[in-house]
This record gives C-alpha cells, sequence and structure tokens, in this order.
DNA sequence: GCCAACGTTGGC
DNA sequence: GCCAACGTTGGC
C-alpha cells in the first residue's frame, strides 16, 4: 500500500466533482508527463490513498482524500480530437498516456500549502521541494500519517 | 501577469 | 548526443 498525492485545478474537476461523480469515481485523465504517467502505470495499486491537491487557484492546498480504484488504463483523451489532450502521436495500438481510477473517500478542511510548509515533519515532502511541478507525486507514510492525523482531522 | 523551474523539441 | 529555444506548471 502506498501513498499519492494528485493535483487537479479545481476549476476543471474539483473534490466536490469528485464525490459528485457516480459512485465517487472517476478516471484521472489528462496526465501528459512521462513521469507522473509512470507513478500511475507502474507503482500505483487499487486502494492506495490519495491526498487530493487542489492547484492553480485561490488557496492550493489538500482539499481531500480518495483511494486508487483501478489499475492503469489507455487514457481515452488522448484519442479525441476533440479534447484538450488530445495527443495525435499516440494510436490505439500503442497508447501513450494512462490514467487510474479515483475513487472519492472524504472531503476535508482546506489544509493550505502554505499551512505544509510550516510542518517540519513535511519539509522532505516532493510537493515542497523546489521547483515541483508533478501533477502526481509520491507520498511517505510517515507524511500521509502526519497530514491525515494531525492536520486533516478537523474535516 | 510575472517568473522560476523544469520538460520537450528539433537542428546539428 | 548536445543544447538552445520554446512551452508548461503553478505559486505569488
Amino acid at each position: 500500500m502506498r501513498y499519492w498525492l494528485m493535483k487537479s485545478e479545481p476549476d476543471e474537476f474539483s473534490i466536490d466533482d469528485l464525490a459528485r461523480s457516480p459512485g465517487g469515481k472517476a478516471p484521472w485523465t489528462g496526465v501528459r508527463n512521462y513521469q507522473a504517467r509512470n507513478f500511475m502505470r507502474d507503482d500505483m495499486r487499487t486502494g492506495d490513498g490519495v491526498l487530493f491537491y487542489h492547484s492553480s487557484c485561490p488557496e492550493p492546498g489538500i482539499a481531500g482524500i480518495a483511494k486508487v480504484a483501478s489499475p492503469a488504463y489507455p487514457d481515452k483523451s488522448q484519442f479525441d480530437k476533440k479534447s484538450d489532450y488530445y495527443d495525435p502521436t499516440a494510436t490505439r495500438a500503442a497508447p501513450r498516456w494512462v490514467n487510474v481510477d479515483v475513487k472519492f473517500v472524504r472531503k476535508t478542511g482546506l489544509v493550505s500549502l502554505a499551512e505544509l510548509r510550516r510542518h517540519p515533519e513535511l519539509a522532505k515532502m516532493r510537493l515542497l521541494q523546489r521547483g515541483n511541478r508533478l501533477s502526481i507525486t509520491p507520498v511517505e507514510l510517515a507524511e500521509w500519517a502526519f497530514i491525515t492525523e494531525h492536520l486533516l482531522k478537523r474535516a
């Protein structure tokens, strides 16, 4: 069992959107970065814990908890010419991009990026490292435990 | 809107 | 394979 932090722009897909999805489940489409793709393809397992992070918004931070709900499979949006995520170099025989399904667990009070940075226990979090832009990052068990037990409690 | 940081592309 | 140019991310 591993833990992950997954970023989404709430204007595009928020924790509330996930909660409202059928069965609380939705495909995590649109990842177009190889490192993030490889995490989904190689390292994610059904049941892994996910910190749902809102990015590129007035108050970026962790907004809820979800879990990985499927293995990785080809991302349909790469074949869809009308999609922003269309990739002309991808074919059905050789798909380039994959996604997992993610299932809603619970919404929490927002734990802002600024607050995350205040805790020395989290200083090594991949999310907080200088220059990090990855939309999917691994979270260590100790970091997950600290965040879920101390920071998300009030949710 | 700015800009730092990083990824990707493509000429050579 | 190098590396300059360009594009993207995402906080501020």
